[in-house]
DNA sequence: ATGGTCGCAAGGCGA
């Protein structure tokens, strides 16, 4: 079983980026990000075109998430629990039957700028909401996969220009130590477990020439439940969709599962 | 220090 996740920053200006990658890396399941689209108007026909099943949960012009998936999915769930008055569509959960059962959860954290003040704030509340729901999951002791965009650098070795960040939201302590109180939980952070090496990145800033310059971050993050980690075949990260044709500044990132 | 680029959607916000 293949599984990404794919930032894509708006379905409408990667309808076509989408599906060339689809055919390319033929995932499996893929939790996308940035949907940035109410459910009814997502192009879900070209998806199913390609053999995938749509699960969204969007919003009007910003945030959204979806799940693609060529497998059979059970008990969809859309929203992150712990606060009702939260309208910002971040969080959907799917069981994808393969060889075995895997409960995915594909999520696009609070970016959180600008820090301190209430967008911060918002983030922090959501991270120990995401907590609490990790929790949950790890009592039940099946393989479950927490996979997204995280907007969080976790380490020095995951900026080109760590110091450039030190006052930003997806750089400040707290958010590095909230995104390592989730991993201590006991989950595995699957891409920089089998990765020792700098340099690995999954974002680069449309401005300023950050691609040319490779001036990028690691914030998309696949992390596997112990059931999960134990399972992991490989993984990896498609830079290549950030040098073709109308890309997101995101490129998807992969790991395949004995599942 | 500033401006630099996108997407959504139709002006400015978010990233």
């Amino acid at each position: 079983m293949k599984i990404a996740t794919f930032n894509i920053n708006g379905i409408k200006a990667r309808i076509e980026a989408l599906p060339r990658w689809l055919e390319a890396a033929k995932p499996d399941v893929v939790c996308l990000q940035e949907i940035k689209s109410v459910d009814e108007a997502f192009p879900r026909e070209v998806l199913e075109d390609l053999g995938y099943r749509v699960e969204t949960h969007g919003q009007k012009s910003f945030n959204g998430v979806a799940i693609l998936s060529r497998l059979p999915l059970e008990d969809v769930t859309r929203g992150l629990p712990g606060d009702d008055t939260d309208e910002q569509a971040r969080w959907i959960e799917a069981t994808v039957i393969g060889e075995k059962a895997v409960r995915v959860c594909g999520l696009y954290l609070p970016n959180g700028n600008p820090a301190p003040g209430p967008k911060y704030d918002y983030k922090l509340a959501w991270m120990a909401r995401m907590e609490t729901r990790v929790r949950a999951l790890l009592a039940e002791e099946m393989p479950v996969i927490f996979l997204g965009d995280y907007n969080v650098i976790p380490q020095a070795m995951d900026a080109a220009k760590p110091q450039a960040w030190v006052e930003d939201a997806l750089y400040l302590p707290q958010s590095r130590a909230a995104f390592r109180r989730i991993l201590n939980l006991g989950l595995t952070e699957v891409i920089r477990a089998r990765n020792p090496a700098p340099g690995l990145y999954t974002f680069w800033d449309y401005q300023a020439g950050a691609w040319e310059r490779n001036n990028g971050i690691r914030i998309d993050h696949l992390l596997a439940s112990p059931q999960a980690a134990d399972l992991v075949q490989d993984c990896g990260i498609d830079k290549d969709t950030r040098a073709g044709d109308k890309p997101s500044d995101h490129v998807p990132v992969w790991m395949t599962l004995d599942a």
